[in-house]
DNA sequence: GTCTATAGTCGGATAGAC
DNA sequence: GTCTATCCGACTATAGAC
């Protein structure tokens, strides 16, 4: 056993200070901003060393990208497993699914506030802006499956179609509550006066969402309610 | 009178030229990533032309974000002044402060869903993300009128403070459920398998954000009106 | 496997002719 | 005012020493 780590820990380690400069730098600048000779100095690595991992610059865009999604799928599994559980079960108990739906949303909002998420879903932004094959790889990995278990709750929750487009847009729209404060991070900033989205900031956000998801759930399954009444007459 | 246009109004002419070229392809490609001198190709113009009138790259990125200003200026004041007008008095009429509040957003809606203000939309996108000088001038002069005016018929109708932080947090929700259709417009295409976002698929997102318009702002009214029950009991 | 040196390309900006 | 030619810096990527 050598003292110095054997080559190939030595590789696994540049490699992953090099993702790592590469998501903050990317994540800042853009894959087009940023430059190769920036993400090597912040990672200690020498600039061949890029080209010797991953091949190009973009071979390590598609690294981080691979680890966002590693992630991000990482971070949702303890919760998504008993969600799955939940609905292996036809017709999925509706209380539980209400519950589930409120837990999973505050479970995003926090991931989406935290500090150490920022520059990740700032490379989600830049590729809904100009996609390229790293959003599809991240979509199809985690972002589809858990829009997809999201919209399978709210169903449950309503009594609507999981796969009918209404409900699908239903389900986007009360996510995209909880995406603009992220998205449009700068806009409430400087409306709300906060120079910075805290713990204070994330529990009020957290309150007002789960009033929203209370609000829309109900009326969903209200006008569900009657959409069948009308049909049974 | 000459035959051709004067030296003024073909000098007027480049810079609009210019600044519609910059506006396509700062959106597509970003501030940094699009270059002057495919700018200048686009726009019919020598390369020169843009230091010539806006001094530097980032001289002509600033005009087009007045341009931007502008533009949203323009396409949202008839339907400001009748609110101002309503908001004048105080305290307003609530049914027509709802009233207001659809026709804005819906309006809002149809906007932002348009193609022609697809790049623009990514500008802002992109600012965001980035925020320079520009997302400064586009807040000041736009976004934050809106954004105030839509918190006051909110809180118009629910009966809430205005200035609150809750009240602004309510309504910037609000908002991002019509953000989330333009900025996360990448995931909505792939869930919903729709290959574009044309006329039909805004009537349906608009009827769907419409109902959620509703079920939020009547819980928002009626959650005031038990908080202020309880103030009286 | 790791580094230095450098090739080759393209960017923003400018000087100066017209 | 408008255009051509060009400077100069910075970029990705590679060749080849160690």
């Amino acid at each position: 056993m050598p003292l110095s780590p054997s080559p190939t820990a030595r590789g696994e380690q540049a490699k992953a200070q090099l993702i790592a400069a590469g998501l903050e730098l990317f994540s800042e600048k853009g894959a087009q901003t940023a430059t190769t000779r920036e993400i090597a100095r912040l990672a200690g690595q020498n600039i061949a060393a890029i080209f010797y991992y991953f091949g190009s610059k973009e071979g390590l865009y598609l690294a981080v990208a691979q680890w966002i999604a590693d992630f991000i799928q990482q971070a949702n599994q303890p919760l998504m497993v008993e969600v799955d559980a939940l609905l292996a079960h036809s017709p999925a108990d509706p209380e539980q699914c209400r519950a589930y739906i409120i837990k999973s949303l505050m479970s995003f909002t926090e991931l989406l506030t935290n500090k150490e998420t920022l520059n990740l879903s700032k490379i989600l932004s830049r590729e809904q802006l100009m996609p390229t094959e790293a959003y599809q790889l991240i979509h199809r990995q985690t972002i589809a499956p858990l829009h997809q278990r999201f919209t399978r709750l709210v169903a449950g929750y309503t009594g609507c179609d999981p796969s009918a487009t209404a409900t699908i847009l239903h389900t986007h729209a009360l996510l995209g509550e909880m995406l603009s404060f992220r998205m449009a991070r700068e806009t409430i900033l400087l409306r709300t006066g906060w120079d910075d989205m805290g713990p204070p900031q994330v529990t009020l956000i957290k309150q007002i969402l789960a009033q929203h998801i209370d609000w829309v759930l109900n009326g969903l399954r209200a006008d569900r309610a009657r959409v069948q009444a009308n049909h049974h007459e």
